[in-house]
DNA sequence: CGCCGGTTTGAGTCCATTCAAGAGGAGTGG
DNA sequence: CCACTCCTCTTGAATGGACTCAAACCGGCG
């Protein structure tokens, strides 16, 4: 990581894609003690049950949160990128019900998550814009829930690329029609309720009518409008509000 | 509803579940401005789309947050009973990405979402314990998307019916072995992604082994432990956490 | 009494799963 | 440089859990 930039620097734009700050609260955020750590890919940030110490900030690469139900099947609960903080809910609800585990390599802030909750209450506007980040995480969490509830596979993989694809372009990663997709098929499986197998098939017909191309970790959409029909994707959910006048 | 309380007192008292207040930040609480109203079973508190102007706590009855997707079927994601505040994430970032609708008839503080952000950020333990109720409702979120996601009918079922008897008797309603379940089955199968027949067949399962017996629109649990085994239910994700020394 | 929402039952179907095996690619070590 | 392993992707065939469609039942209520 070149570190022309502080580290939690792609943390601050993120919260200001939502949340107006000023200097002093840019600050208080950039001056948070903080571990950078490097993990490979299937590396655990954290660990259902342990001690919910942390809260994470990713810096690259990506990573998801996810929980073992009895069975040992697992469920993908969400997926994070550059800038994304994860366990953000740490600061005040340790509550360490699911794990984070790397998707790729991934370099990671570990911020002490009483600093963080000392951040939040000293000052109201980044306990806002903290609070916040954990709300959008809240509304991309409910779209999952009726992605794996009521969608069939072929809607259920639409919508999930969609939303991969415009997180990314938000953070100025990619064009949302051709990102990196870091998943295998089994990690699709995964994060969609579905099984590899059917992934794979679902994902060949996709690309047999043309709606998507993938070469390696590759994602290319052909149409975009397209595949937010098939996929149901409304960004509606995504949208950072605008900002009002207080 | 008979006032000896003030109406928000139910909301102060949930929130004491999770953290302390003082009796400045119950006093700030209790004097948000707030419409009361009583809606019927069905009734709509928020529709998706609309302007997300309000906060919402419930004071009697069930309610529910729902999503329609692209052919009309319906995913419920969370059932919300007295004392739980719905749609606080308004006061910083509304959305309006889902509807609120009665499961029963509820009686219901309206309360301007504005003021709600003013009482966070005038007040800092107002605003965690706020954030906190919020959290809370998205360890829930999670724990639903990996039941809808990766369980099967029975386990699906076992486990919606676990939470909703422990949370209700959190909160003082009755013993998690026995309580009111306000669903129909049509309802129940959208809380848990199946059809209103199969929940049917499982649910009769269920009795036929003596799991739980249902009369009316009530729940008789024989044997808790066990019911918590078939459903994969572990409560860590409702705990509040031990309130910490600061 | 007759309606109506909710529950129950049966039979047939289908979407997704399971099981199993093979193909392709990347990395490792002899 | 090739053999070997591991992981991911792919394919086929059979199975099954949940769905669809449709009708009947039931209790509450006007």
């Amino acid at each position: 990581l070149i570190q022309s930039h502080p580290a939690l620097q792609l943390f601050v734009d993120k919260l200001e894609t939502h949340t107006a700050l000023d200097d002093d609260d840019r600050a208080a955020i950039l001056a948070l003690p903080h571990t950078l750590r490097t993990l490979e890919a299937s590396a655990y940030l954290f660990r259902e049950g342990d001690h919910a110490a942390n809260c994470c900030v990713i810096l690259s690469g990506f990573a998801c949160r996810h929980k073992i139900v009895a069975g040992g099947a697992r469920q993908i609960l969400s997926v994070h990128m550059r800038g994304d903080g994860t366990d953000l809910q740490n600061a005040f609800l340790p509550l360490g019900d699911h794990s984070i585990q790397a998707l790729t390599r991934v370099e990671v802030a570990f911020i002490p998550a009483d600093k963080v909750r000392e951040a939040a209450l000293a000052r109201p506007l980044v306990g806002r814009a903290l609070w916040s980040e954990t709300l959008l995480d809240a509304a991309i969490q409910r779209e999952w829930t009726a992605n794996v509830g009521r969608r069939d596979s072929r809607t259920r993989i639409a919508h999930l690329l969609c939303e991969l694809g415009l997180r990314q372009e938000r953070i100025g990663l990619c064009d949302r029609r051709y990102y990196a997709l870091p998943m295998t098929q089994e990690q699709l499986a995964d994060a969609t309720g579905l099984t590899p197998v059917h992934v794979n098939r679902t994902l060949q017909a996709l690309r047999a009518e043309g709606v998507i191309a993938r070469e390696k970790r590759t994602i290319d959409i052909a149409d975009w409008d397209h595949l937010t029909r098939i996929g149901d994707f409304h960004m509606a959910y995504l949208e950072p509000p605008a900002h009002k006048p207080a």
